[in-house]
DNA sequence: TCCATTTACATAGGAACCTATATATATAAA
DNA sequence: TTTATATATATAGGTTCCTATGTAAATGGA
């Protein structure tokens, strides 16, 4: 590849990541809006769909983002009404987080909606190039977050 | 793929564009930051990168945000010494925007840390995988953004 | 020409991410 | 036990994204 097209975005993958992540991020909004979900939520539904109790930072580390996103997306979601915190008795400095009986209620609506996007997402591809491309991003995952040191 | 694990993210595509473009983004941002650049602010280097001057509403759709956006990173970037504005003489509501001299000064620098974090991302890729990955999600793109309406 | 519509931009407000830093509790070492 | 360190959370401040809406200039039809 020569030097000109270090410009070119559309020649490489780093483009692309950017805007599926947030057309992503969009259209999954729109889709959990009518259930009170958010697509950056769906980590912490998912950590605590069986009523699992989990700390702020046990969440923090399975979402993984910085414990600041995590402490503002929980306040958030517990002004409304998605989780509720309850002081951790073994730890004054923590609380532990579960979701609500309304929110658990509607889990399997969002978990339908999130099958249904990820298979209009791989439309067109086969399995054997949906399962390509996973091991293609593992990998490019692995390089990326090894970058960050 | 049974129903168990429609909440398990390893499992689906969607769970790797976020992480990733996540880590290009903070990489990016410090790897640029010694030349005032951030990595959301490539796109427009990129469309003025031979002294072009565009008006916002183009810069936005090059860079596919919406016209706020890109109001407020050209704020920031004019704020920075990034870019100047100047008065469309052809339409009294628009601003044509250009890079200043210094910009175009740093631009070979940030192109080479661009061509290192690309060739970094994609170590122990082949050059078919390389090829094979864009060209799936270039397909994966295509369906993201006709799920968009 | 005049008015309605469209267009370009600005502004307001909010979510989700980040780094840096403060505070209170827990833990370990002296 | 007292003190130093580590840990869990909170807070402050900033960027990048979004939607909704306001304003002024351009445009097109009556």
């Amino acid at each position: 590849m020569d030097n000109s097209d270090d410009w070119n975005p559309l020649r490489h993958p780093g483009h692309y990541f950017n805007r599926i992540a947030r057309g992503l991020t969009r259209i999954g909004d729109i889709r959990l809006r009518h259930l009170g979900f958010a697509t950056a939520q769906l980590p912490v539904l998912t950590a605590l769909k069986d009523g699992a109790e989990l700390s702020q930072k046990e969440l923090a580390k399975w979402a993984r983002v910085e414990q600041p996103t995590m402490a503002q997306m929980l306040s958030r979601m517990e002004r409304d009404g998605l989780v509720q915190r309850v002081p951790d008795p073994e730890d004054k400095r923590s609380s532990l987080i579960s979701l609500t009986d309304a929110t658990l209620a509607k889990l399997p609506a969002g978990r339908a909606i999130l099958r249904q996007g990820n298979s209009e997402m791989t439309k067109g591809l086969t399995g054997d190039e949906i399962e390509t491309l996973v091991s293609l991003l593992r990998r490019v995952l692995e390089n990326v977050e090894s970058m960050e040191s």
